[in-house]
DNA sequence: AACACGATGGACT
DNA sequence: GTCCATCGTGTTA
């Protein structure tokens, strides 16, 4: 099925609509499949939430190269954070994959995250990471290169989508800290604080 | 060279 | 709800 992969031109457009277009789609790493339920865009310019609103650094060097490539980096000392870089190269944007819904290889993923169990498996970006075996040593690889970290276009219709505030910008503007970039599948579990979310229809700009 | 802090998650009250 | 582990990164000096 490497024909299902998303092509690096799916990701050069606008971080938002790439984010909405994500939603339902489908992460492998080797026999582990998920599927996207939950995402956050990081816009450019103008998006003081952006790792990249003070430039390039070496850390973000992956957001300012060719979409279509990861961006991994480690909060809080501990956890690694998957981004897909989108916009075009020259522009720092990307789509922070939050949570999904585990389609393959639950009993991999249930070794690698320990006693937990459920939608605790993947939803939440730490989480998300340690269960496809995904670390910082990923970023700037490639996501439409056959055998690596492949993304796929998904087979089932996402349905209504929900949109909020992203999680954990306090230091942003305050604009920015109400933009509705955190979108998520409605009618997934594998969401989580679902409650700050509400039912958009098209895409917000 | 020193320092403050983070796009979090797990344990616990 | 609260507490806090843990370290790379970017900034300041």
């Amino acid at each position: 099925m490497a024909d299902s992969i998303l092509p690096l031109s799916f990701y050069a457009r606008d971080a938002l609509e790439v984010a909405y277009d994500l939603l339902g789609a489908e992460i492998r790493h080797g026999e582990v499949r998920l599927r996207i339920t939950e995402v956050e865009a990081y816009r450019f310019p103008d998006d003081t939430a952006n790792h990249c609103r003070m430039g390039r650094t070496p850390r973000n060097a992956p957001m300012w190269g060719p979409p279509g490539h990861a961006y991994v980096y480690l909060c809080y000392g501990m956890h690694s954070l998957l981004n897909f870089v989108t916009n075009t190269e020259g522009e720092g944007a990307a789509v922070l994959i939050r949570a999904c819904e585990p389609l393959e290889g639950l009993e991999l993923v249930q070794a690698r995250r320990g006693k937990a169990r459920g939608v605790a498996l993947t939803t939440g970006p730490g989480r998300v990471t340690k269960a496809l075996g995904v670390d910082t040593t990923f970023s700037g690889a490639p996501l439409y290169v056959p055998g690596g970290l492949e993304v796929h276009r998904g087979r089932t219709p996402v349905g209504a989508v929900l949109a909020g505030p992203r999680i954990g910008i306090d230091y942003a503007s305050p604009r920015d800290r109400k933009a509705p970039y955190r979108l998520a599948v409605a009618e997934s579990a594998y969401v989580l604080k679902k409650t700050a979310l509400k039912r958009v229809r098209g895409r917000a700009s």
